[in-house]
DNA sequence: CCATTACGCTACGACTCGTAGCGAAAGCTC
DNA sequence: GAGCTTTCGCTACGAGTCGTAGCGTAATGG
């Protein structure tokens, strides 16, 4: 989670184990309050009651402290079993949206992805910690639903990754764009028509190839 | 497009009209080669051969002048007539892409969106200049295909809104979603699983209410 | 005790920001 | 052409942030 977990020492003095804590609380708690553009490494410093220089020791830079951030964020994704396809689904959808309504998520998270665009360290990182981890909840729920016989098993596992990629861009995708760019809550009702859609456009589209 | 177009007054100097047109491909130009975090106003006014108080006189800041420098790279958005409902995404969607495969599109309209969470002005000039001039392509598209008989005429008008506006985040967050986080190119290929996908969930979905 | 590393603090040059003030330029009206 | 109005280019400025260097001190392990 840490920014370079330099290899840790069996000697010299130990890092304040909470200071990475406070300082991860301390970047939310900014840019809450003062969004992306306006959050400085030496407010953070101060919120998180440390020296700015070790802030600038733990992490290279404002992207890098920011993904961490927001990274602990998504942390408690989980994958509900509701007992059918759809239900999971919806159950999933919601607390993303839910995670993606607080303040300091949709902040943060499309900043670096800007970002990122320029930087692909700084990408890989995102995939690290934030995508790769998401990504893993939609192949638990496509094995899931395959065992209970909602899905047809897959027979080319090239075209079940690139199905896979498929689904977690539409749903990510729509789920951050109605909630940062449409600015619309992602509310149930929304989520159930969405789930509707998707639901009836893939097992449509494993049928008729 | 100008930042504030000031009710052109018929005394004085009028404004050199090139330079808005300058100031903006210098904008462009300094997203491609800087990306947004390093782009300054001082270096747009240098490569567009004006005084940077001269930027200043008809920008409000950086946020504004990339939002407009960004939104006439979608003004070449056009909805073809392939024939069919299917064609007719398929193409639409590819010029999306290929808008957001330049990297001046990406740099900027990625951050320009998340200062925009925090600025609702800004989130508005957003709305007006890119957002909704695409919106119109879905209710263009969607008529023309209820006109083919392709799709079902709309009873609930309101029905029908919400359903724009499902659609249209679909489309827009997951090529989005595709070509920016996922980092990868979203080619015919993609488009056309995406396609089937969204018209397979869209037909079936209006015919089991 | 000593080597090693982390920490807090101060200070620093470099850079960007957004604005103010100035004289000159370019249009319109009379 | 005279006079008015607005824009333009230029310079300068205080304020703020960046990222780093240097220093003395604190906390571990051998």
């Amino acid at each position: 989670m840490q920014s370079r977990t330099p290899a840790p020492r069996a000697t010299g003095r130990p890092r304040n184990a909470k200071a990475d804590a406070a300082i991860l609380a301390a970047t939310r708690e900014a840019l809450v309050e003062l969004g992306w553009s306006k959050l400085t490494l030496g407010d953070v410093a101060m919120r998180a009651g440390v020296a700015k220089t070790t802030l600038y020791r733990r992490w290279a830079g404002k992207n890098e402290l920011v993904v961490d951030a927001v990274a602990e964020l998504f942390d408690e994704l989980r994958l509900p079993d509701r007992g059918t396809l759809a239900a999971d689904i919806e159950g999933v959808v919601l607390q993303f949206a839910a995670i993606l309504a607080r303040p300091e998520a949709k902040s943060g998270l499309m900043a670096v992805v800007a970002e990122s665009i320029r930087d692909d360290a700084l990408r890989e990182r995102i995939r690290e910690s934030i995508v790769d981890r998401q990504k893993r909840l939609v192949l638990e729920g496509r094995a899931r639903a395959q065992r209970r016989g909602e899905l047809p098993a897959e027979t080319d596992p090239g075209e079940a990754a690139r199905t896979v990629d498929l689904i977690f861009d539409v749903v990510a995708g729509a789920v951050v764009h109605r909630t940062l760019v449409s600015a619309e809550p992602a509310d149930e009702e929304w989520v159930r028509s969405f789930t509707r859609v998707l639901l009836l456009g893939l097992s449509g589209a494993s049928q008729a190839p």
